[in-house]
DNA sequence: TATATTACTGACCCCTCGGTCATTTACGCA
DNA sequence: TGCGTAAATGACCGAGGGGTCAGTAATATA
């Protein structure tokens, strides 16, 4: 019981840590590593145990995957959602909050590792994928596409398809952790996250903001539309 | 020599074949699985020979997938530079016509497979990343940042940060492209491409225009932030 | 038709890794 | 202190796959 013999004792009995260790473990392993290449001995080794060890906790490494979601992601989502319920005030506002509460809490964190190894494993673990994708995927655009569609609604944002611009404004967060997790260690000019993040919701402030009364942008209507061939647009 | 003796013999010759055939179907087959589970017997079986043939023409798998790359995307690569050096006009119009014809050679064939795979692989293996990164990114990445550069000297488009910009345009269109090769099949509403880009080309329109007098001017990006608590949008 | 050349084959090597299970050992309890 | 339970171990299995090479058969040449 006192320490010293807890050292002579080959391993002890931890019943109630295991899981908590051995998923821990799995995230870093997993980020690092991806699904695939991720050693269920290596995952044990870092969680100080041996691989039987693991099995008795988690039946497969599909299921050792899925602990680690529902750990690690789901209740953030679930944050997410609340924060939109709670919601009072201008919908850009809430747009702001969430993107760089995400930023905080997913992309700048491990966690960020997980969308990126989702991304590369689905197709191969399609049963993996669909688990992320409804209960994780599905609710953040959701959300997303709710923010939007109450700022349409009160007349802050232009009308406008909400399923497809909440794809493109969630596509550039996302990239940007994909990035990180992939090719960021060949790029000699690393990029700031907030900076690229600030600059992404000056864009989108523009993209989204009504045409005909555009306060405070004053460019000229043809300008506005100087992207486009024939006027799709007006 | 004539059909009825070809198909006698157990196998034909034909040396200068064998590598074009064995690099189209490693590119079905690392486009379809992945590099890491793309069983180099199954190429070999795909194009009709044995695996030890396989590496009479290439000495190793990595090989072999840099011959795909260097065959199938360099060239494309090449005639998005050769499109900027003959550009003649807007800014806005250069930009549209490599969107799409991105979209056309790339995005909607199944080329459009080797940049997810890259972003899946590229941790796993650093040699085939720094390839691609060094061969296709930095490339893409020279040529979109060009543009905008051109745009903005020509007061087409508001002075801003052309690395940032340059990011933020190309996320949304790599991400179709991820998009489409890992989470689509579980998606119930599919994008439709065009759509997607045409509304990706519309918002970023509205984020590149001048701003009230600024071509050439002063203000970091950074700064000018249109949706802060201020509230740009009304 | 006979021979030399070489494109091609496929069995084999050797290592890796998810998963199993008989055995060992820590520890609560009498 | 000794015993029963169950937590933990680690040797093992078998499938899979990159890479090799001795042998085979198609073809060029004479």
């Amino acid at each position: 019981m006192n320490p010293q013999h807890r050292q002579d004792r080959r391993w002890t009995r931890r019943k109630e840590a295991r899981p908590a260790e051995l998923m821990a473990a799995a995230l870093d392993l997993f980020v690092e590593r991806g699904y695939a290449a991720t050693r269920l001995d290596d995952v044990a080794a870092r969680a100080g145990v041996s691989k039987g060890t693991l099995y008795l906790y988690f039946s497969s490494k599909e299921e050792l995957f899925k602990a680690v979601i529902r750990s690690g992601i789901v209740p953030l989502i679930e944050r997410g959602e609340r924060l939109l319920e709670e919601h009072q005030g201008p919908a850009h506002e809430l747009m702001r909050q969430i993107v760089f509460a995400w930023w905080e809490s997913v992309g700048n964190t491990k966690l960020g590792g997980i969308p990126k190894l989702m991304f590369s494993e689905c197709r191969n673990f399609p049963e993996i994928g669909k688990f992320y994708y409804d209960e994780v995927i599905s609710r953040g655009h959701r959300l997303m596409q709710s923010v939007l569609e109450t700022g349409m609604k009160s007349g802050e944002f232009r009308s406008m398809d909400a399923n497809y611009a909440m794809r493109l404004i969630l596509a550039p967060m996302v990239y940007l952790l994909l990035w990180r997790h992939s090719f960021d260690f060949c790029d000699s000019k690393h990029i700031d996250a907030d900076r690229y993040l600030e600059q992404h919701l000056d864009m989108i402030s523009n993209g989204l903001a009504p045409r005909s009364r555009d306060q405070n942008n004053s460019a000229p209507p043809a300008k506005v539309i100087s992207m486009e061939k024939k006027g799709r647009i007006r």
